[in-house]
DNA sequence: ACAAAACGGTTGCAAATGCAACTTGTTGTG
DNA sequence: CACAACAAGTTGCATTTGCAACCGTTTTGT
């Protein structure tokens, strides 16, 4: 099985891959923290670490790579001055909308690919699986 | 989605991962390589890149670590004098059966966190995908 | 039959990664 | 209030990785 769902996982970050990559340079990751500062307007690394389940060191270079390309904003906090408040810039939510239109096309397809019902079952069994493992792990 | 299974894999990964990285040293790859020559007996390197979906460079280090080990042994080929026939040695059939011993265990673990029904579609599901992408992407 | 293309496998190298140590700032406890 | 434990984020370093170039071998086209 973990053989099974890693072969899907590489195949489908294969297959987006070229939108960010090719077409703007991001690394994975980077495509990552640039769409969850996107959804979340204003956001700490730390969060993006828990909300995609990635190392903080990764985050803090996608974060400084973003940053001197200037799609994304820091601001050093407010109340807690260790934590570095991001937003994205006026390029950075442009980008966040077009690759994000590329993003929403590419789920269509694979839910045109599978159909619609088990597509939504593979959500819900992905989703299913990653919080059994996660309890199963006490970290 | 491209998030979701790859958080998924992600989490199955690194609930295996303990099992043949600090229990026997070998990395993801390597106990793949194994587990692969182990089922097949024989089979070459290029094959394990086909089964496994893996770079042969990959392959090709993890190989020699293995028979850097012990674990597997090369015979160059009969007919075709590229080829390097893999076999398991006594030592790296004892690991993998070892190994195998676990991956079912977890295996089993995971059925049972899923229900075997639910378990059982999610097979389904992930290899439909698989074949979708691999040829929604004409590589 | 022979040159060109293709193939299995290895290797060099630049870039990405994981981990732990570290810096700076915060919090809790005596 | 002081001091130890802890948290956010960065960085150094060893290892892994992906990609492309490469070597010897086989196949293919003419």
């Amino acid at each position: 099985m973990p053989f099974l769902i890693n072969q899907a996982a590489e195949a489908t970050s294969k297959a987006f891959q070229p939108v960010y990559r090719d077409g703007y340079g991001l690394s994975r990751t980077q495509w990552r923290v640039l769409a969850i500062t996107g959804r979340y307007q204003a956001i700490s690394s730390r969060d993006i670490c828990l909300i995609a389940h990635e190392e903080k060191s990764r985050v803090s270079r996608a974060v400084s790579a973003l940053v001197a390309e200037g799609l994304i904003e820091k601001s050093g906090g407010e109340v807690d001055k260790r934590i570095e408040l991001l937003t994205l810039s006026a390029k950075g939510r442009d980008l966040y909308q077009e690759i994000g239109q590329s993003a929403q096309a590419f789920d269509a397809k694979l839910q045109s690919l599978l159909g619609p019902d088990r597509d939504a079952q593979l959500r819900d069994l992905l989703t299913d699986l990653h919080v059994a493992l996660d309890q199963l792990t006490p970290k």
